[in-house]
DNA sequence: TTAAAAATTAATCATTTGATTTAATAATTT
DNA sequence: AAATTATTAAATCAAATGATTAATTTTTAA
């Protein structure tokens, strides 16, 4: 009877698991990764997972949490931060999200097509609700659209705006890379001109001439 | 052994298993579905599934197709249409995409997760990379550009905004509806509001005063 | 009506896959 | 060094799952 291996001990191998797991997982989801393919990524003999993890439903949980904990707390941090005005916010978060996704950029399809599979698992404790509700960022939003008389746009249209922007292209990445024509390479710099270009676009958003054509301004 | 089915005959339970394989498929998956899922959901012996359509695979590559090709021509009809303008055409997407994605939500996550899955399989017969740069919507961006002096920004930017801005939401939807608090009913309501703003926020994205308000539009 | 063809079903097969067991090896303690 | 404990590997189990078979029912058509 093999007992629990304590939890200071072995951090080589249970790193190992996890380093693989984390790779597979994200890049295959859940359903497709065999818990062998874990196995041969991490170069262990397949009754190392369980030994160390119990199932391979432990170990997805734990990778899932983690890898959205990652993802949810710097931004979280960016739009609590009173010392930037708001299109600094946004610049900031668009600037991680492209930095991080640059380098990982399967975690998006992967966290939404986990959060899809089992909804009440994962959403229940995130409380992701809360921490953009009560926001200092979405604060800003509503007084800078008061300051600026302008009528107020739903500060979730802003953050909903600011994240498809930034996300859907890594999201749909062999999609948009195969309608532009790019390369991995050119698709990279693409995300990059987008570092500059959508705060400039929210920023249009927010204080509009927009309205083309049957709306003239004056 | 069995004689392959005439395409004329049965067709009732033929349809019937597609139905059922679109349903379970776009909701789970390929990796996430057992057959027997789809023998259930289509009320009818699982044998029959291997009967009319041979494997698994042959017939999800079948609901594949269909999903993805219905999705682009749609599409491909408005791009090409040399009787609408640049900004009509962009309504025109944008308010099929709410249409059709508020009925079937499930569809882009899945041809996006699933083209990920076997890019090479899907991406080559699908000519969309021609599709775009042979459309006269693109000739009809960079025209614009020139008469406008504006900067040109490159057409692939406008196309990725306008996918980003209208299928990401129901990409992420339940990520979207938590953050914002939504039920399905608000959630809805929030992407017919989009319908009408995202081709504001196109267009001031092409003809910007949006560069913070120093250029004024005459 | 009847014989052939097609459609449908229940039972079963073979493979895959998550998990366990048992034995061997390495590390640590006494 | 001997004993104990921790770690690793190979073999195997049991359930799930895609697919097939063989028997039965239904439909077609002569």
């Amino acid at each position: 009877m093999k007992a629990i291996p304590e939890i200071a001990k072995s951090f080589s191998t249970e790193e190992k698991i996890k380093e693989a797991a984390r790779k597979v997982f994200t890049q295959k989801g859940y359903a497709a990764t065999r818990t062998r393919d874990i196995a041969e990524e991490a170069g262990l003999n397949l009754a190392l997972l369980n030994y160390y993890f119990r199932s391979k439903e432990k170990l997805f949980d734990i990778i899932m949490t983690e890898t959205f904990q990652v993802f949810m707390q710097s931004i979280v941090e960016i739009i609590n931060d009173e010392q930037t005005t708001m299109n600094e916010k946004i610049e900031k978060m668009v600037s991680r999200y492209i930095d991080t996704l640059t380098i990982h950029p399967d975690i998006p399809l992967f966290i939404i097509s986990e959060i899809k599979a089992d909804p009440k698992k994962f959403m229940s404790k995130t409380g992701m609700s809360q921490h953009f509700q009560n926001s200092f960022l979405k604060k800003q939003m509503m007084e800078l659209a008061m300051a600026n008389k302008t009528p107020l746009i739903n500060p979730l249209h802003i953050m909903l705006n600011m994240m498809s922007l930034t996300i859907f292209p890594f999201v749909a990445n062999p999609i948009i890379q195969n309608i532009g024509g790019l390369s991995k390479e050119q698709f990279n710099e693409m995300m990059q001109e987008r570092k500059k270009l959508i705060p400039i676009w929210i920023s249009s958003m927010i204080a509009p001439t927009g309205y083309s054509a049957d709306k003239k301004q004056d």
